[in-house]
DNA sequence: GCCGTTTTCGGCCCGACTGTTTTCAGTCG
């Protein structure tokens, strides 16, 4: 045996497949090539099974759509070595940096290739400077206005990075359709693409409007407040950059085609392939004005009728990721998703007792006034120093305190609960004595995010083997944009939760959004109920409900699935349940 | 590179806008 056993995970492999296919690009390849290996990435990325599992078992890797004998065995050979000789081959003829140059607007492949081949430019240093002493414009096919654009792009990527978080961009969504509603009063305006989608980041923006009157929306959105730069501006489609660096496009349809228009707009790109390759099957063409047979619009003014007449059911803008929602659709078997309304309580939440802004009181009436009617105190444990975390002693005084408060409220119950964290060694940091006489547990990891994937997931597994483990709060301690998830084998953790009969935590703190969508379809699969919490350290913070329920619908799950849909006295035969 | 109730070869979603062109390639979503 060698110390160091290195495997590669479908991530790896996905990252692979997407290298490779940036590369094929630049090289001028077929693009259905290039195509084959951007899908493959996709579903290397979203596949259940690893990859590397599959192949120990002796499963067939081509049974995965869109892998073929190719791909199949380049993913043999990623996950034994991290690489591939096509990817090498790649990388020994196109440095790194031209790479880069493909992820700047108004860039592409071909004129990537010929900043290099012409102009030797291999970074975005060496570009900006390249177009600075204007040797860019004397290059085929490019001119002045592209060496100013070139010049933008440059600035603005080293401005802002590629995508931001999702709640970030919810200002930005209400002030533009703001803008738009004064222009043009009588226009409907509806926001489409990833955001629609509830995607926890997004790239940009879509807007789509139905009016009139496209031209005074176009002209008002390119002069609104706030845009530095205006890509394009035509009579049904204007694309602008704003000065914090987000992208944001504006469609106007006519209101026949608002559903069809809808669809394209909210995307994903993947699922809308697949449809129209559907409507083109059924001798149809769908495009963003309607679906046609031959020149006659057979459906279009809403997204139900284009579904309909594809013999679809309605699919939620969260599913529409190809991600197995169209057969779903086919048959009538895609899930009645879980809406806020289902929420009847939050089960992780913060005092001043820790490290919140707000009493326990505050907290119960803020809960209270969502249209709850139970919320959890779950402060830090005592660990978490630096949070002041509850001893043993403050967690009593703590659940005097709740029954005191609850003695004075009669259709709202405050659950007593902690947030404990889970030791180097997989136990809890408050004594089952205390934690017995809790109304829920939520454990989580606050320490020693670096062990190896292995022992994380073992280290885990014995906190909730603690028979008074209920939830496993965020479970991958992902922050995005800024922290990648620690090592841990969620799917060893949900099996083991299916068999200790305990809980997963999706955090609705728009940084956090764990658990990530993928593993909530997994734990649903598997019968592993997910408890949607915000985590609020403020009474304002419950309101990040709305962004957990965004991953959750995204992730499959319906009310069923969802611990705290569940009524009080549900709730609490099913902790009950949880100790037997 | 994948895929097949029209095909094992010849297809592979579809259209708007821009800039550099004189009719279209490149880029984007």
């Amino acid at each position: 045996m060698t110390a160091n056993i290195v495997s590669y995970s479908n991530k790896d492999v996905a990252t692979v497949f997407d290298a490779i296919a940036d590369l094929l690009e630049i090289d001028d390849a077929n693009p259905f090539r290039v195509r084959a290996y951007r899908n493959a990435s996709r579903t290397m990325e979203n596949l259940d099974d690893e990859a590397l599992s599959m192949i120990e078992q002796g499963r067939d890797l081509t049974e995965v759509p869109g892998i073929g004998k190719e791909l199949a065995a380049k993913i043999e050979t990623i996950v034994a070595t991290g690489t591939v000789k096509a990817l090498e081959e790649l990388q020994q003829k196109i440095p790194a940096g031209v790479v880069e140059m493909l992820r700047l607007p108004g860039l592409g492949p071909k004129k990537v290739k010929t900043l290099y081949q012409d102009l030797g430019v291999t970074s975005l240093e060496q570009l900006d400077a390249a177009a600075a002493e204007g040797k860019v414009q004397a290059l085929p096919g490019m001119g002045a206005r592209t060496e100013e654009q070139i010049r933008k792009a440059v600035a603005a990527r080293v401005a802002t990075g590629d995508r931001i978080l999702r709640a970030e961009a919810t200002p930005t969504v209400e002030r533009v359709l703001d803008v738009l509603k004064q222009a043009e009063p009588r226009a409907k305006l509806t926001v489409a693409g990833s955001y629609r989608r509830s995607r926890d980041t997004v790239g940009d923006l879509d807007i789509l409007a139905v009016s009139k009157k496209p031209e005074t929306l176009m002209d008002a959105f390119v002069a609104m407040d706030g845009v530095a730069d205006v890509q394009a501006h035509g009579s049904t489609k204007s694309s602008v950059r704003l000065n914090a660096g987000l992208q944001v496009d504006l469609r106007v349809v006519a209101r026949a085609s608002f559903g069809a228009a809808l669809h394209y707009f909210t995307g994903s790109q993947a699922h809308n392939v697949a449809v129209r390759r559907r409507a083109q099957k059924m001798g149809l063409k769908l495009n963003e004005y309607g679906l046609y047979r031959g020149e006659k619009q057979v459906a279009g003014a809403t997204e139900i009728d284009v579904f309909e007449a594809l013999e679809l059911t309605y699919v939620e803008p969260e599913l529409r990721e190809d991600a197995g929602e169209i057969d779903q659709a086919e048959e009538g078997g895609l899930p009645k998703l879980v809406a806020q309304k289902d929420i009847k309580g939050d089960l992780h939440a913060h005092s001043t007792a820790s490290d919140g802004r707000n009493s326990i009181r505050e907290m119960a009436t803020a809960a209270r006034e969502q249209g709850y009617t139970y919320l959890a105190m779950t402060d830090h444990s005592k660990r978490l120093t630096v949070a002041n975390g509850l001893d043993e002693g403050r967690i009593e005084a703590q659940m005097e305190e709740i029954d005191a408060i609850n003695a004075t409220l009669d259709d709202f119950t405050i659950l007593k609960g902690i947030e404990t964290d889970i030791m180097d060694d997989g136990s809890l940091d408050i004594s089952d004595d205390v934690l017995s006489r809790l109304d829920i547990v939520v454990a989580s990891v606050h320490h020693r995010f670096k062990l190896s994937r292995e022992e994380q997931t073992e280290r885990v597994m014995r906190a909730m083997d603690n028979p008074y483990f209920n939830v496993l709060g965020h479970p991958t301690g992902r922050i995005l944009l800024e922290r990648e998830p620690y090592e841990i084998d969620i799917p060893r953790i949900i099996a083991h939760a299916a068999e200790r009969g305990c809980c997963l935590e999706l955090n609705a703190n728009p940084l956090r959004l764990d658990l990530h969508e993928k593993y909530c379809r997994q734990a649903m699969e598997q019968g592993v109920l997910i408890s949607v919490n915000t985590d609020a350290h403020s009474t304002q913070q419950f309101d990040n409900m709305v962004h957990g329920i965004g991953q959750a619908r995204r992730g499959w799950l319906e009310k069923k699935h969802v611990l705290n849909t569940r009524s009080l006295p549900q709730l609490r035969k099913l902790f009950k349940a949880m100790r037997g």
